[in-house]
DNA sequence: CTAGGGTTAG
C-alpha cells in the first residue's frame, strides 16, 4: 500500500534515469512490475533494468529467483548489464552453478559481450556452488578469450577464490602470479585459500611478501593453525598480529579463543576477554559462543555460566547450544538437560548436542526419547545425530537398529562422509560383523586415521589381532600417521591375541618411530600382554618403572593373570591396591576370594566374604540380553520370570542332551558351593548365557546369527559350551562380555581369552 | 563487488 502510494508520482530523489521508485521487497517489485506491464513501459530498457536490479537485492528465496528470471526472460532485450544482474540474482539465492552456465552460453549465442562482471559473478557462483573444477577450468579459459588482459581484481580475485575454495590450490597459486597488479584482496584471497588448505607454512610465506599485512589475512592463519590443532602456533601468530600494529577485531579474537580452547589456558582466556573490552571488540552473539565455549572447556564453568546469563539468553540457540554442550561435556546432563527445556527455539544443533551428552553419559533411553521428540520441533536428523546414534548402537549392540541407519545413509537421506563411515565400521564392529564393517571400510571413498583406528580396534575386540597388524601395515603404507589412539588399538590387539613380540615391538616403535609419548592406556595394554603370557616379573617390572600411577585396569590385569598363574602373593599385592581404588568394586573381592578358593585357602577365602559383609559390597548379578524382534530381554541365573520360560527349559534340557551325546561334561571344578556334581551340573545349565542362547534358539530365524550380551565375563563353562552349541546347531554365536567379544562359529571361539 | 570466524560427530 504505502509503496502503490508513489505510483503516479515518481521518487524525487530516483535517479533521472530511473523515473521511479525503488521496490524494498519482492511484493513492492511485484506492484511496480505490474505497473510497467499496464502502461507497456515494462519494453523501456532502464526501467526494465531499475526493476530486475531492484528486486535482485530483495532476493531470499528460489521462488523469488524463478520470479526474477521469468521476468529476464520476457524482456525484450538483453543487454550485457541485465544478463549481469540475472548472474546477480542466482548468486544471491545461492542457486548452484547450472543456472549461470545457461545464462553465460545464452549470452554467447546471443552475442551479448561479457564483461568483467560477467566473469566475477560466474566466479563466486562456482564457488558458493563448489562446481566441478573442469566447468571452472573452462569458464576460466573462456574469460581469459574474451577479456582484455587488463580485466583488473574484479575479475581475478573470485578466480582465485573459486579455484582456492575447490582445493585446486596450484590453479590458484598460477592466476595470482599472473596478476600483473595485485590489491590487498587478491593478497588476502590468496593466504586464506592456501591456509584453508592446511597449507599453512606457504601461507605464512606469502603473509610475510605481502606488502600489507591486514587483519583478514592474519586471521585466516590464526584458525587455519587451530583448525590443524597447531593451538600454540595460532596463538603466536595472534601476539605477532598484535605487535604487527594490527588491531583484532571480533573475528581474529573469535579464531585466537578457539585455540584459547584447545589450550585449555585459563590464564589466555581471561586476558583475551579483557582485551575485548578494552579494544571495545563488538560482542556479537558468535563471539559470545567463543567466549562461554572457551571458558567450559577451560574448566571454568562458572565463568560460562556467567557469560550466558549476562549476554546469551536472547532468541538465539547458538549462545545455549554452547553453555550446553558444556554442561554435557563436563558430565552434567542434567544441568544441560534444564537450560534445553528452558529454550524456546532448538536448533539441530541443540538436540545432537543433548543426544550425545545422554550418549556419553549411558543414558540411551533419555538420548532415543530426545531424538523422537526432534519430529516435534520439526527438525530433521543430520550427519552429527546419525553419528551419535551409530555409537550408541555400538554400546548397545543393537545390530537392527544400527542396519537402519544404514540403510538411511544408503538412501542419501543424510550426506555420506567420513564421520559417518567410520561410525558404521565402529557399530558393525562392535556388534561382531567384521565382515560387513569390512565391506564399509573397503567400499568409502575418504579414510582418515581415525578410520583406520576404528578398523584395528574392531579387528581387535573380535580376536582377530593378526588381521588387525596387517591392516596397520598397510595404514603407515598408505601413508598415514598413527597417533595414540591407533597404538592403543594396535597393542590391543596384541594383547587380546597374545602377540607378545609384536607387542613389544610396536610399543617400542610409537615412541621411536613415531614421537607418541605411552600414555597409562597403552601401558595397561603391555601390562595385560606380558601379564596374560605369564611373565608377571616383567609386568610389575613395567609397573613400577611407568612414569604415572598405576590404575585400577592394571592391577586388575595383573590380578586375573595371578589367578591362572598361582601366584597368590602377587595376587593378594595387587588386590591390596585395588581395594584401595575401588573400594566398592565387587569383582575385586570376588576374584581374589576364587583365588583363595583354587589355592585350598579357607580361612583366607572367609575372610574375603566377611570383608564384603562388614563393608556392605553386594555381589552384582550377571545377566545376559538378546534382542529379539526389537525387543530386549534379559535373563538371570535362573530366571523364570519369562514368558516362555516352559519353552526354554525344555530347549535348554535339549542342550544338555545334545552336548552329553557328544561327550561333553560341564566344568564344574571352579564352583566352590560345597553340592554334589549333579546339582553343579544343574546351576551351570541355568546360567543366563545359556538362557539367552536357548531363547535365541527357539525364537530366531535359523539363519540369523543369535547376539547376547552380558554384563560380566562369560564363564568357562558356558564358553565350551557355546562353542559346541555353534557346531551342534550350525549357528553363528556372537556374546559380547564386559572386556571383548566372543565370535562363536563351528566350534570355535575367535577369542584368546583364557580362564 | 571484495578477502578471515564459532557451537554438535567417528
Amino acid at each position: 500500500m504505502l509503496f502503490l502510494s508513489c505510483e503516479r508520482r515518481p521518487c524525487q530523489c530516483a535517479m533521472p534515469a530511473s523515473p521511479w521508485p525503488t521496490p524494498r521487497s519482492v511484493r513492492q517489485a511485484s506492484q511496480l512490475h505490474a505497473v510497467l506491464t499496464t502502461s507497456g513501459k515494462i519494453v523501456h530498457p532502464p526501467s526494465a533494468g531499475h526493476l530486475l536490479s531492484s528486486l535482485t537485492n530483495c532476493l531470499s528465496a528460489p521462488l523469488h529467483l524463478s520470479y526474477a528470471l521469468s521476468l529476464f526472460d520476457r524482456l525484450p532485450l538483453h543487454s550485457t548489464f541485465l544478463f549481469d544482474t540475472a548472474l546477480r540474482a542466482c548468486l544471491r539465492a545461492s542457486a548452484g552453478a547450472d543456472h549461470p552456465v545457461l545464462l553465460f552460453r545464452r549470452m554467447r549465442r546471443g552475442g551479448v559481450r561479457a564483461d568483467a562482471f560477467t566473469f566475477h559473478f560466474l566466479f563466486r557462483c562456482c564457488s558458493l556452488a563448489r562446481a566441478r573444477a573442469g566447468l571452472c577450468r573452462m569458464l576460466h579459459a573462456a574469460c581469459l578469450r574474451t577479456m582484455l588482459p587488463s580485466a583488473g581484481t574484479l575479475v581475478t580475485n573470485p578466480l582465485i577464490h573459486m579455484y582456492a575454495v575447490l582445493g585446486l590450490t596450484d590453479d590458484a597459486r598460477r592466476a595470482f602470479d599472473e596478476m600483473p597488479v595485485k590489491d590487498a584482496v587478491a593478497w588476502t584471497t590468496m593466504i586464506g585459500g592456501l591456509a584453508k588448505m592446511g597449507l599453512l607454512d606457504e601461507a605464512r610465506r606469502l603473509l610475510v611478501q605481502a606488502p600489507e599485512r591486514n587483519v583478514v589475512s592474519w586471521t585466516s592463519l590464526i584458525a587455519g593453525y587451530s583448525r590443524a590443532g597447531r593451538a600454540a602456533e595460532a596463538v603466536n601468530c595472534f601476539n605477532s598480529m598484535l605487535s604487527d600494529g594490527v588491531a583484532p577485531d571480533e573475528v581474529a579474537v573469535i579464531g585466537v579463543l578457539s585455540a584459547c580452547s584447545q589450550l585449555k589456558d585459563l590464564d589466555l582466556g581471561r586476558s583475551l576477554h579483557f582485551l575485548i573490552g578494552e579494544k571495545r571488540i563488538k560482542m556479537s552473539d558468535n563471539l559470545v559462543v567463543a567466549l562461554i565455549d572457551m571458558y567450559a572447556k577451560c574448566g571454568d564453568i562458572a565463568c560460562a555460566q556467567g557469560i550466558f546469563d549476562a549476554v546469551g539468553r536472547g532468541q538465539k540457540p547458538q549462545p545455549w547450544n554452547a553453555i550446553i554442550d558444556g554442561y554435557c561435556k563436563l558430565g552434567h546432563v542434567d544441568i544441560a538437560r534444564s537450560l534445553f527445556d528452558q529454550m524456546d527455539t532448538p536448533d539441530v544443533i541443540t538436540f545432537n548436542s543433548m543426544i550425545t551428552g545422554y550418549i556419553h553419559s549411558g543414558r540411551l533411553r533419555d538420548a532415543l526419547l530426545l531424538f523422537m521428540q526432534m519430529r516435534r520441533h520439526s527438525l530433521r536428523a543430520d550427519n552429527f545425530t546419525v553419528v551419535s546414534l551409530l555409537t550408541a548402537c555400538a554400546s548397545l549392540g543393537a545390530l537392527p537398529q544400527g542396519r537402519a541407519l544404514h540403510a538411511s545413509i544408503e538412501q542419501r537421506l543424510v550426506e555420506d562422509d567420513v564421520y559417518l563411515a567410520t561410525a558404521l565400521v565402529d557399530m558393525y564392529m562392535k556388534c561382531g560383523r567384521v565382515d560387513e564393517a569390512t565391506i564399509v571400510f573397503q567400499r568409502m571413498g575418504e579414510r582418515d586415521v581415525h578410520t583406520w583406528s576404528a578398523m584395528i580396534a574392531g579387528l581387535a575386540f573380535n580376536g582377530m589381532g593378526k588381521v588387525a597388524l596387517e591392516y596397520f601395515c598397510q595404514m603407515k603404507r598408505n601413508g598415514f600417521q598413527p597417533n595414540s589412539v591407533t597404538y592403543i588399538a594396535v597393542l590391543t590387539a596384541c594383547s587380546h591375541s597374545c602377540l607378545l613380540n609384536e607387542g613389544r615391538l610396536h610399543f617400542k616403535e610409537m615412541r621411536s618411530s613415531h614421537g607418541i609419548h605411552p600414555q597409562i592406556e597403552h601401558y595397561g595394554c603391555m601390562v595385560d600382554l606380558l601379564a596374560r603370557s605369564g611373565l608377571l616379573d616383567e609386568a610389575m617390572d613395567l609397573v613400577q618403572t611407568m612414569p604415572m600411577q598405576p590404575n585400577a585396569v592394571i592391577w586388575g590385569s595383573i590380578l586375573s593373570a595371578c589367578r591362572v598363574h598361582k601366584k597368590i602373593d602377587l595376587a593378594r599385592h595387587a588386590a591390596e591396591h585395588l581395594l584401595k581404588l575401588e573400594p566398592d568394586e565387587d569383582a575385586v573381592y570376588v576374584q581374589l576370594y576364587n583365588i583363595y578358593i583354587d589355592s585350598r585357602k579357607w580361612v583366607d577365602a572367609s575372610r574375603i566374604r566377611m570383608l564384603m559383609e562388614e563393608r556392605g559390597v553386594k555381589k552384582t548379578a550377571g545377566y545376559s540380553s538378546i534382542t529379539v524382534a526389537g525387543q530386549v530381554h534379559k535373563f538371570v541365573v535362573n530366571d523364570q520370570s519369562h514368558p516362555w520360560t516352559f519353552e526354554i527349559i525344555t530347549m535348554m534340557e535339549e542342550i544338555a542332551h545334545r552336548l552329553k551325546s557328544v561327550g561333553y561334561s560341564p566344568i564344574t571344578s571352579k564352583i566352590t558351593v560345597d553340592v554334589d556334581e549333579e546339582e553343579k551340573e544343574q546351576a551351570l545349565l541355568a546360567h543366563s548365557e545359556k538362557m539367552a542362547i536357548a531363547f535365541g534358539l527357539i525364537s530366531l530365524p535359523p539363519n540369523l546369527p543369535i547376539h547376547i550380551m552380558k554384563n560380566l565375563r562369560v564363564c568357562e563353562d558356558c564358553h565350551s559350551a557355546i562353542k559346541l552349541i555353534s557346531k551342534l546347531w550350525k549357528r553363528e554365536i556372537i556374546v559380547r562380555d564386559r572386556s571383548r567379544f566372543h565370535h562363536f562359529r563351528d566350534g570355535t571361539c575367535s577369542c584368546n581369552d583364557f580362564w
